[in-house]
DNA sequence: CGGGTTTGACCTGCGC
DNA sequence: GCGCAGGTCAAACCCG
C-alpha cells in the first residue's frame, strides 16, 4: 500500500509539482489524524482539475495508478472526477443486500440536471430519485469541507452495516430542500459516504448561519462536564463500538474547530466547497487537527494514534 | 427563545 | 397484499 501511496505522489510531481506549496505528509510517520488514503485523492483531483479535463496523459497515467484498485475508475469522465471524488469500488464498500436497495451510480453523480419530482413533493422524497444523488467517500477532513449548515433530522441503522446513517437537511435557508446522508463505511470505518441529495436553493453561504451541532460540543466555550455536554451525541454513537465512538466523536469536533477557525483567521470571506478546496487549506485543517484535538482530548491521543496506525479496525460487514 | 439533536412513530417504495 | 427497510416527521429535550 505505501508503494501505492508513493507512486500517487510521483504523480502530483508529474502533474505540476507540489501544489500550492503544500508539503509531501511522510506517509511512515503520518500527522496525527492524517489520513494518506483521503488526503491523496483529494489533493490530487482538487488542484489540479483544469489539468486533468485537458491533459490526457495525466489521465492515462492517473488511470493506470488506479484501475488496480477503482477497476471501475474512468479517468475520462472528468466530471465524475471533480463532483464525486474518485470512485469507490461499491463492490467493496457495501454488502450484497445494500448494493440493491442503493443503486447509487457513479456515473449518477455527474448528473446536474436534477429531476423537478424533487421539488415536486418536498414532504417525502421517494426512492425512485436516487439516481439524481451525489455520492462522495470522504474522511474527517472531507466532511470538514462542507461548507454548508446541516440540521440532523433523523437517524437510522442500516441493515448489513454496524452504523447508523443519519440525515440531514440544509438549514442555512428555509425551504432548501438539500439532503444530505452521513454513513461510515462498513468495509472501512475512516471513510464516511456522503449522500447529497437535491440542491441547495440558495448561494452558498459566506458565513454559517449557525454552528449546526457544534453548541454542544464546542467544550472549549464552557467548563461542562464531558458526560452531560456529549450526552446527546452519545447517545447516537451507542450503535458504534467504543473505538470508533471516540474517533468519530473527535473527527466530529475537530471538523467543527477547522470550520470555526477557517472563519476567525479571516477566511470567512472564501467560499469554501467541497470540490474546490485546495490542498493547503487541507494541510491546514490537519495541522489544525492536531493541535485542537490535544487541546480537547489529551488523554485520547494515544488512542486515536493506535488507531491511525492500524490498518484494520474492524472486520467485514 | 431560537436553533440544535435525539428517537420512536409513521409513511412509502420495493421485493417477494 | 404483505412485510421489510429506508426515509421523514415531530415531540421532547438540550444549549447558549
Amino acid at each position: 500500500m505505501s508503494e501505492f501511496y508513493m507512486e500517487n505522489w510521483d504523480l502530483r510531481a508529474v502533474v505540476g509539482g507540489s501544489s500550492n506549496g503544500a508539503s509531501i505528509p511522510d506517509m511512515e510517520n503520518p500527522p496525527f489524524g492524517f489520513d494518506p488514503w483521503s488526503f491523496q485523492q483529494e489533493d490530487l483531483i482538487m488542484s489540479f482539475p483544469d489539468v486533468f479535463e485537458t491533459n490526457p496523459k495525466v489521465l492515462d497515467e492517473l488511470e493506470e495508478l488506479y484501475k488496480p484498485f477503482y477497476p471501475e475508475f474512468n479517468p475520462f469522465s472528468t466530471q465524475t472526477i471533480i463532483t464525486s471524488s474518485l470512485p469507490v469500488p461499491q463492490d467493496v464498500e457495501k454488502p450484497e443486500d445494500q448494493k440493491k436497495q442503493q443503486p447509487v451510480s457513479q456515473s449518477a453523480a455527474s448528473g446536474t440536471n436534477k429531476d423537478s419530482t424533487q421539488t415536486a413533493k418536498p414532504k417525502r422524497s421517494s426512492r425512485k430519485n436516487q439516481q439524481d444523488r451525489v455520492v462522495k467517500h470522504v474522511t474527517a477532513d472531507g466532511l470538514s469541507s462542507d461548507i454548508w449548515a446541516w440540521r440532523k433530522y433523523g437517524q437510522k441503522p442500516i441493515k448489513g452495516s454496524p452504523y447508523p446513517r443519519s440525515y440531514y437537511r440544509c438549514s442555512s435557508s428555509k425551504g432548501c430542500l438539500a439532503r444530505k446522508q452521513v454513513e461510515r463505511s462498513c468495509s472501512d470505518p475512516r471513510i464516511f459516504i456522503i449522500t447529497y441529495t437535491a440542491e441547495h436553493s440558495h448561494g452558498h453561504p459566506t458565513r454559517r448561519s449557525s454552528l449546526a451541532g457544534s453548541t454542544r460540543s464546542k467544550s472549549s466555550s464552557t467548563s461542562k462536564s464531558p458526560a452531560s455536554n456529549n450526552e446527546p451525541r452519545e447517545a447516537a454513537e451507542t450503535v458504534l463500538s467504543p473505538t470508533t465512538m471516540k474517533d468519530e466523536s473527535a473527527q466530529q469536533d475537530w471538523r467543527m474547530k477547522v470550520e470555526e477557525q477557517m472563519l476567525e483567521d479571516g477566511d470567512g470571506d472564501k467560499i469554501h466547497t467541497p470540490d474546490i478546496m485546495l490542498s493547503d487549506e487541507l494541510d491546514q485543517s490537519l495541522e489544525n487537527f492536531e493541535g485542537l484535538f490535544l487541546d480537547q482530548f489529551p488523554d485520547l491521543s494515544d488512542e486515536l494514534w493506535s488507531m491511525n496506525e492500524s490498518a484494520t479496525l474492524t472486520g467485514g460487514c
